[in-house]
DNA sequence: TATTGTTATACTCTATAACTATA
DNA sequence: TATAGTTATAGAGTATAACAATA
């Protein structure tokens, strides 16, 4: 039996908003925990992982433009970029043209502890994905993507 | 046209474990985060509201049993708990035949802050979840659920 | 001795305020 | 004056180590 059975819904059943989203809340909150708990041996932090993820897929930001993306202070990030430079996993270059500005990229090395810290990441969710039938798994894709475009770009 | 539609699986494709891990994995961090931070105003902090909803669904435990339960070490849940007792949402009670026990229960009071802060939390997912087509939401509705039974009790 | 819980202490992450340098 | 970034400092939240009380 599909653990998707084990919902009280039937095909016609209109869904109330208020109770999905108590539903789904209490789902990616205690899914985020555990993959959270379960990503041991990071090289780097949750708050460096995201930036180099930002930095990876949208190219070299300042400070400020980071800052405001990852909905931190200005200072929290400075203390960020310090980390992952004296790691060697970004580079801080000064603007051509306002010398109050700072280039911050992803190296080499970034791109790899950036695929290296996304493969821990997964490592405990892709196992049990796999445990899956795959009913579930196109169920859980779909949300996936629902997800992505719901929670913004 | 659906969300879902913009996924990019046929109904006969099989779902890989690993590309599905990382959709979902973005999918469920980036949502909690937006989750987290929509939740402003709260009254307690998020490891207080998940005591209080661990006491209100499974009744008074030990100091200990909520330590293991939330995965915190248990000087954490001792400061939690004090934290939550000085409020009024919890009272801490000897055990009657061990005296190195100490039982937390839930207050009337801890349950309708509990209430409060459910609602404050799901009040911005609630609106998101409102705007999506009826199949969309019984997606979600289902991949809820999946989630829930991975994630573990 | 083992277990329950508390206290002492330190570390990480984040924030606000004050400051420097540039525009 | 306004903006980009840094430094100083403080406040959560969590952890480990040492301790007290009980079994």
């Amino acid at each position: 039996m599909s653990i998707t059975e084990t919902s009280n819904l039937g095909p016609r059943d209109s869904i109330k908003p208020d109770v999905l989203a108590i539903d789904l809340r209490t789902a990616v909150m205690r899914t985020s925990r555990r993959l959270r708990v379960e990503a041991t041996g990071d090289v780097i932090t949750p708050g460096q992982y995201t930036v180099l993820a930002q930095l990876n897929a949208n190219g070299p930001q300042t400070l400020r433009t980071l800052a405001e993306r990852e909905h931190v202070q200005a200072p929290s990030m400075t203390r960020i970029v310090n980390a992952l430079t004296e790691q060697g996993f970004v580079t801080r270059t000064a603007h051509p043209n306002d010398g109050r500005q700072v280039q911050v990229g992803i190296t080499l090395a970034g791109k790899a502890v950036l695929e290296e810290a996304r493969e821990q990441r997964t490592a405990w969710l892709a196992q049990r994905v796999a445990g899956l039938s795959d009913d579930d798994r196109k169920i859980l894709s779909r949300a996936a993507h629902i997800m992505q475009e719901m929670a913004g770009k």
